[in-house]
DNA sequence: ATTTGTGCAAATCGTTTGCATCTGA
DNA sequence: TCAGATGCAAACGATTTGCACAAAT
């Protein structure tokens, strides 16, 4: 049996002043405008949301920026990028073990509690390769039956 | 319990050749040669591919009528769209309910069989909505360990 | 002075749209 | 003659790149 989500292990779940402390030691400073500017309680991003939450919030940086920062926070593990939809790039401040709802209707994503969700039965990879991630999106429609 | 993919009824998989009459009568007969372009195995496409085999072959389509016939496709549940990764769109010729490798590192899908994996404990949808299919991508990188 | 970090304008590239043309009734 | 079907050039929009400037060593 399998978690959902055996996913690499780009370092623990880290809080909100962690991060930004990690960041200003990793010479990652200028990511925390970009981290604020995610909401403290930083969910389910697109590089489009933060660019115009920094705007709004008085910040000065090109949507460009918030792309790279996005990057390198991805390298960084403190991020992981979510395959959703080919229109957007969704990024999930929450890198630990969880899947998600996605209502198709406005784009929205939900967590499903990491736990939750167990995939059973997983076959043995080809030969010389091994798990990294195990992705799972519970798509949900409006339910029009009575 | 739940089955991987407990997708949208589109109808049942057909063969390539129903697939043909289908289209035939389904007045999408321009579709018989993007389908046909596809490959007669017919696994996980992109427009680019699409549309490269299709010019190879001595067609002469451009690249925006793939996209509008593979959506067609979609529309008549002959397709799945799948979001693997942000930068390209596949659609996989194949509905029937089955999930996916993916190998990063060169971008290709393989199929999982139906039937093998299994995924339990699907939380209750949000009120009001119900779930439309769900989605498995099991990633896979080279096993750099001995 | 040289390297490393920072930010973005412009380029890129996958995808969609709007419209001109063709086809069949 | 008209309604739909067909095809694509051009537009669009998300993302990336290349480069200029700033900070640090």
């Amino acid at each position: 049996m399998h978690k959902a989500h055996g996913h690499e292990d780009h370092g623990k779940p880290l809080s909100e002043s962690a991060v930004i402390e990690l960041l200003r030691h990793a010479r990652l400073r200028r990511s925390r405008r970009a981290h604020r500017a995610g909401g403290a309680h930083g969910r389910h991003v697109t590089a489009d949301i933060l660019h115009a939450e920094a705007v709004a919030g008085g910040e000065r940086v090109s949507l460009a920026t918030v792309y790279n920062t996005l990057h390198q926070f991805k390298r960084a593990g403190l991020v992981r990028e979510l395959a959703i939809d080919g229109t957007r790039t969704y990024f999930d401040t929450n890198t630990s073990n969880h899947s998600h709802f996605y209502i198709e209707q406005d784009g929205r994503l939900v967590d499903i509690p990491d736990g939750s969700i167990r995939v059973d039965g997983l076959p043995t990879p080809p030969e010389g390769m091994r798990i990294s991630h195990v992705d799972v999106v519970v798509r949900l429609v409006e339910d029009t039956r009575k």
